[in-house]
DNA sequence: TAATATAGTTAGCCACCCCTAACTTTTCAA
DNA sequence: TTGAAAAGTTAGGGGTGGCTAACTATATTA
């Protein structure tokens, strides 16, 4: 038997899989060291991981060589990418949190979401830009809710 | 030196620790059984995580014996508690989800989230319970949206 | 083209967290 | 009160995923 074909990833190799995602649509090729620059890990990781991608027919890989995303490692990636995008909006562009914090936890969270879930954010994303065009702009309301529920240690408890 | 004083818990040994709180919350004491079923994980496990637990003062803990939690155990706890709660609301009460479906991910996201983003989602749910006193009812706008875009295939592509 | 710098791999280690099997302690009831 | 059942612990093992150090392969450039 070939390498074991599917199985579902772990969080970590589902990262692995983005960061090439993303380092292969900038049209470069990914290269370990880009790779592991990205996801701050070291070299040795990413050999390991790139490995482990490769059994599940995800990556093509041959040591020493570039790296690419196979056809199904592309639709994951996708789909992760996908996820982590949704998410950075929804926790930066709509509740308003830095672009780095946002980031950090959506690349946390992204792996956690269901389809089910996922299909929601991205509808109430979706009805957000809608609310502007009818001139409610629910986002504008909330910042001003924000505004003046925020610094009066309302929402402090639950750091 | 006495044990390891602070340090930041694992995901999986805050989920302990918030089991142990909704344990011992319902005024019954936690007893390694019920944290064991109540995590679907074997007893052995959960002697385990008492011993992290106990090493880092989160919990009161000697063998055979029953465990409650030390005041940053519950200090812990709640806050970890909350999140889960406030995102179970998210993920069901206002995208619509299924409960089940929101627990899980909820319990799983929970330990994504830092401070920032729990502060911001903790207000968007009570500017949104605050629209529903206005006669604008979010939540409502959301589900009737959602209903008119789903069953069309729209938001099938990052599941 | 040969020497060196850079990139990538391997080997071995550690931490986390789960498991089963076997053993010990506690509880409870005959 | 004693012995079986239930609860809890220990020992040992497996998977994942990170690291460093040492080695190999590739690239560069003098």
């Amino acid at each position: 038997m070939a390498a074991s074909v599917a199985g579902k990833l772990s969080a970590s190799l589902e990262d692995y899989l983005e960061a090439i995602y993303n380092l292969t649509e900038g049209q470069e090729v990914a290269r370990s060291k880009d790779i592991a620059e990205a996801m701050k890990v070291s070299c040795a990781s990413v050999t390991g991981a790139l490995k482990a991608l490769s059994e599940k027919s995800m990556v093509h890989y041959k040591p020493y060589g570039y790296v690419t995303l196979t056809v199904k490692g592309q639709q994951i990636a996708r789909r992760v990418a996908g996820r982590h995008e949704i998410l950075t909006r929804f926790f930066g562009g709509f509740l308003g949190a830095e672009t780095a914090t946002a980031q950090h936890a959506a690349c946390r969270a992204e792996h956690t979401l269901g389809p089910e879930i996922t299909a929601r954010l991205m509808a109430f994303m979706e009805f957000v830009s809608k609310t502007q065009d009818d001139g409610q702009d629910i986002t504008k309301q909330f910042q001003h809710y924000w505004k003046i529920a925020d610094g009066k240690d309302k929402h402090k408890n639950l750091g």
